[in-house]
DNA sequence: TGTATTTAATGAGTATGCTGACGATTAGTG
DNA sequence: CACTAATCGTCAGCATACTCATTAAATACA
């Protein structure tokens, strides 16, 4: 231990590491599960919070989701130009631009909800049922806590 | 429950923005706690691997830290443009380029050592120290089962 | 009322991270 | 030896993801 020759931790070991290629594999596992409707994980999130939330402009969806509004500017872009949601000027305030859901995004997010849940049940599916909810737990507690430290936090709901 | 009105999970609880949500906590911290070295985890990944294996190729690398070689073409450019380590075409076959850390690089992990177990340490530390242990467990392994999956798998080593 | 501050969205700039295509080079085969 | 395969690095294209600056609009305050 502590041989100058190595390093006190290999990397694949390191936290933040491993986080990395979490993610990498859950965006994988994400895009080929849901290939046909062409959508990537942050569209997917931009989408199913506004099918909840319809009408909140661009800064609060982006808060919501933890984005900031620059790049939730571009996915609501992309989306836009598919038609799956309308960004329109609100009436009270002109510099708020309000997002909604097409008929096509509903239906889009129905139509993804079994292949949506396929992914994400792959993404935990080498851990035991009780390791996945524990894992789910820490995971959960995890960014909850850390929340602010993020670049882009999620304000707490009061 | 399965109230059409409601979706079956709502977005904060899905693994999968679950461990988006971490990824950008991770490299927030990460690039908080190291900001006078001006390195992004990613590029901290490339020289940390390469100063335990001088004289690999992109190739090797890219695939030793879960990259594909494009990406990590620019990640080299980055570091070779700061001098932090040399490219050079190898004697025995022109295609490939030898990478290797220079005497800048080989300090610059030397110097980012503290601030590096700091960061790693302050992404686990909601967790107790026991939750840390077994969290890290069990992303180890959600990684190693699933590698295969992901679009830049790490080769096994055999 | 008029000015200063704040706020929403956008744009430029930088850095991952992927796919697919390409040129250069090497290795394998008849 | 000539022809084909495979391999290495790079490039173009796209999509996050951030910071900082800017524009337009609304609000606060003197």
């Amino acid at each position: 231990m502590e041989n100058p020759d190595n390093p006190p931790q290999a990397l694949p070991v390191l936290p933040g590491n491993l986080i990395r290629r979490l993610q990498q594999i859950a965006v994988a596992i994400f895009l080929e599960d849901t290939a046909k409707f062409g959508i990537t994980p942050v569209q997917y999130a931009a989408l199913r919070w506004l099918g909840n939330s319809p009408g909140i402009d661009q800064r609060t969806l982006a808060s919501q989701i933890g984005l900031d509004t620059s790049t939730l500017g571009g996915v609501v872009d992309r989306l836009e130009s598919r038609g799956l949601l309308v960004r329109q000027a609100s009436g009270t305030d002109r510099r708020v631009k309000q997002l909604a859901l097409t008929d096509a995004g509903q239906q889009l997010l129905v139509d993804m909800e079994p292949a949506l849940q396929a992914s994400q049940q792959r993404i935990l599916a080498p851990l035991s049922a009780k390791k996945q909810a524990l894992f789910l737990t820490m995971l959960a507690e995890l960014v909850d806590k850390n929340n602010v430290l993020s670049r882009a936090p999620i304000p707490s709901e009061d």
